[in-house]
DNA sequence: ACAGATATGCTCACCATGAGTATAAGCCAT
DNA sequence: ATGGCTTATACTCATGGTGAGCATATCTGT
């Protein structure tokens, strides 16, 4: 941390490098799903994530982020984690030019009608052609960014090593799709300069640049929030945040590919919720589906506890 | 947690709004594991986690505590991850009395003799004697956390409600224990009362308070460490990291069973290792292990590409 | 009535996992 | 050297979750 190794023996002190103001600014990744389509709260005509100064009248980060969001869509915010805190050091808040940390957070909900008119709810695909597979693997995927990262690997670095990366985030050769790996896509793409907020940087590169993109490095944040939703939803049920109180079980699929942008099978994803017993009927059942009327379930609260119980991954020795 | 706003004891700031400076603060729980026995590095006689200010000459966060650590334990830091921020609005600097952020990482290292000397490793059951099931769930859990937990059920809130949550906890009532809700637990007992933590605030609870205490919520965050590392440890290979680079299976094993405080069965543990190819023989075999000799072996490094392979647990259809 | 769409139920093979048993190869005390 | 102790390593067997696919039910619209 300095030169010493013994300046974190102290809690953060007087002494030293005169300590310049840091803004602290906490972001949402807040997300719902509607009609088959994940999307992503933004403000400024979709180029920003909703944020705010960390002040002082905050109780806690948590509950101050909840107020503002419940305010913002007029709907109780289901499901609130902490996503991670940026702070490289050439954040920059963009109006004053000061130190930024950003702390942000992973919210889910149900889309809502906005009380505010600035902010506006985005398919978040928009950002990331490139992530949604239900229809199979985008074109843009082999037409546009498998050749320009094939020439950026070529100019530097070691090329086969950045062949292999980017073979493995984006299932190039052979490899399998992995659709949490939202973030190292985005990086990858970012470092090779194929995308907008890099070009600012970088001197610009061949074709247009990929995806729409957003301020500073919201983009990054949001990336990150989508890696989270993805991997969380495999293991926790949380996909029901995004659901209203009575549901069919295709439009609970419908869901889960949205978010994962990726098909389920459809049997097998009954069985599932089915055998894990996350849900329960409601005695309705819903007729305009085009189908045969699909009976309604409804999410078993009491899961949230039982999931205490469940889960060991280490093949343990009974008591 | 934190149970009252603490407004008053904020020192007079400028009214309202007025941004007052904010602390932002660095803390590493730093994890080792030597001879069956998981250690933390602690510095105050073990009354506290590492910590420095983050001040601005700093590239970013993770690179500073990355150099920081190898100094201190002059061996080169194998994994490092942000946990956790940090920011309840009543957390201070001692000091000052400044507003305080602290982002929290954890790190992964083998034991090193430590270069400073103000330093030193601690079991981290020191801290959480409740935490080690691998001689079956502790005596004091049924001796004095039970009852104790029973007693606080009964004196206020819902008693229904809380007899849940600490069974759930901690177990009871034939529930399963799961080693994950480090942080669970250690919330409970605080709410609770039954920690020193707490009793700083609270009044006195019966009995004497549980475990090795720290300074301001050092205790919390070590256990959030704790936790993550017994998540992480199932899917993801990070085990390797606190382990020399040659090893026996048993020794592997036990330090799977140390960190995750929990006996493994020895012939499922090893066809798991072996099924899933994390490693590869050495050739060399290690006679001083009191029976049979044992094959050593090393971690296959390129386990963590072909990992980017691994993982579903959504039923997907095949494209 | 029939086509088309969705809903729902069922089969079957395979493999990971939990649990336990058996044999091999060292060390040490007698 | 021998027998007993310890650890290493290999195998068995039943069970249950998972991948993949098929069959039947019940709507709407023509």
């Amino acid at each position: 941390m300095d030169a010493t190794g013994r300046e974190m023996d102290r809690p953060a002190a007087a002494d030293g490098v005169a300590t310049q103001p840091i803004e602290v600014e906490l972001i949402a990744v807040l997300a719902a799903v509607a009609d088959g389509s994940p999307l992503v709260m933004t403000i400024e005509g979709g180029r920003a994530l909703p944020s705010g100064s960390f002040g002082v009248e905050h109780r806690s980060l948590q509950s101050g982020l909840r107020a503002w969001v419940e305010r913002q869509t007029g709907h109780t915010l289901g499901y609130l984690e902490q996503l991670y805190t940026f702070a490289d050091s050439d954040r920059r808040i963009p109006s004053n030019g000061a130190r930024a940390i950003s702390i942000s957070y992973l919210a889910l909900t149900r889309e809502e009608r906005l009380a505010a008119s600035q902010a506006a709810w985005r398919p978040w695909y928009e950002y990331f052609p490139w992530e949604d597979h239900r229809a199979g693997p985008p074109a843009q995927i082999a037409a546009e960014i498998a050749p320009q990262l094939a020439r950026w690997a070529e100019s530097g670095g070691d090329p086969s090593v950045r062949r292999r990366r980017a073979a493995i985030a984006f299932g190039l050769d052979g490899r399998p799709w992995n659709e949490e790996f939202v973030l190292q896509r985005y990086e990858l793409l970012y470092e090779a300069g194929l995308i907008a907020e890099a070009r600012r940087r970088l001197g610009d590169a061949d074709g247009l640049p990929l995806g729409a993109p957003m301020i500073g490095d919201h983009r990054r944040i949001l990336a990150t929030g989508i890696a989270r939703v993805r991997a969380k939803i495999k293991y926790n049920p949380v996909v029901f945040e995004l659901m209203p109180p009575a549901f069919t079980l295709l439009q609970l699929q419908r869901c889960v590919e949205a978010v994962s942008g990726l098909n389920v099978h459809k049997p097998n994803f009954r069985r599932l919720i089915e055998q894990q017993q996350l849900v329960e009927e409601t005695g309705e059942t819903m007729a305009d589906t085009g189908g045969r009327p699909a009976k309604t379930y409804r999410f078993r609260a009491a899961v949230r506890e039982e999931r205490a119980a469940a889960g060991t991954k280490l093949p343990l020795t009974r008591a």
